[in-house]
DNA sequence: GGGTCAAGAATTGTCTTACAATTTCGCCGT
DNA sequence: ACGGCGAAATTGTAAGACAATTCTTGACCC
């Protein structure tokens, strides 16, 4: 599908924030018409990915600091409320547990776009397994920020280990059903995935 | 536009939910071209207003209580972070009062939707005064939700009176800076936006 | 008469082509 | 070199067309 092709091509930094996407040409290598690349198009858009100015076309979107600290923030508060609702549902904490097994194997990998690719889909279960609509709503556009995000600085973290720990951390709180432990290991999440990120780029 | 348009056919109750939306003679209602108005409903499907399915087109989402309520405690959680980043603004707190100023008007007035639009707009620009990005980028989904919840059962509620006391005491919270007062003001708002919603709905 | 199945109608998803409006780029003159 | 003008390129939108699929209707069989 178009529009796949055109989130892996943003993801691994071959389109880069800002840059113009001309309609034509794009289609053309993707092999569709323009009416499809526009749908397509309109869809990252809506996942904020890719950003709209009349007559002007669409370009990638680009995230400063604030943005990525309000999106860690953000995601601290529902990844939360995720948890709180995992824990009142019946089936909840096997979901999770679900999730993490997995999430465990690949966390680790040596490819740094399937660690991506899986640890947002940690998070996408996390969020599913709280039995919530809203959230299963507000998922795609999260996952597209937190996308760009890791896009703007090649992000495959370095550190894998760590990330790994930090999930593990999260999954341990849940298990436990300790809200004092998940805050801990929510916000250390944040840290990772905000300021660490930001203080990476800045190098 | 054609977008307008489709959101105040669906918001007014003149498309029912469930309805199957035909291309072809929708397009022709709005006097639009069938591109176009895809590219419409794709957006209202991106704001979780309708649903697409393969081959079988769009139409108009539902919303079961169980969402109703996904949709108003995740508001909850998303109102409150909102306001404890408006607390952490230099200007925050004036914006939200600019807000408050031009909602309190509306707020009584004998028009359900305006005061429908208004009551929404307020907690927009309450998001805004924020100033979190991620709010920013949320927001569509959750006036979408929200509109469709109201929509539902005509939704114009009855009490405007309380509708407007619910925010005042928001409003208080927020001046006040004060925590307790701001989660007892959104509880408040919560079982205004949901349990009486769905109540009403059981009537 | 009721249920079942198949053919036709209708609808969707996609493509091609087209064109006005606007932007962008290059060229010209100063 | 710099500003302004015109042509090319690009976008937004429209109309028409067609294959694939679904819905509908009517004939047929039990």
């Amino acid at each position: 599908m178009a529009l796949d092709s055109l989130r892996r091509t943003i993801v691994e930094g071959s389109l880069q924030p800002g840059q113009k996407l001309r309609e034509v040409s794009l289609a053309a290598e993707l092999g569709v018409s323009r009416p499809t690349l526009r749908e397509a198009l309109l869809t990252l858009v809506h996942e904020g990915l890719c950003v709209q100015t009349h007559l002007r076309g669409f370009s990638v979107s680009t995230l400063d600091d604030a943005a990525i600290r309000d999106l860690a923030r953000t995601r601290l508060v529902l990844d939360r409320m995720a948890v709180h609702e995992i824990w009142a549902r019946s089936d909840g904490v096997t979901d999770a547990e679900v999730a993490w097994s997995l999430y465990a194997p690949v966390a680790e990998d040596s490819d740094g776009l399937r660690r991506h690719i899986a640890h947002l889909e940690f998070h996408r279960a996390l969020w599913w397994a709280s039995g919530n609509t809203m959230l299963r709503r507000l998922w795609p556009v999260t996952e597209a920020l937190a996308t760009l995000a890791l896009a703007q600085d090649q992000a495959v973290r370095r550190d894998s280990r760590r990330a790994h720990d930090v999930h593990e951390a999260i999954m341990k709180a849940v298990i436990a059903r300790d809200p004092d432990l998940l805050e801990l290991a929510l916000a250390q999440h944040t840290q990772d995935s905000a300021e660490d990120l930001i203080s990476l780029r800045a190098e």
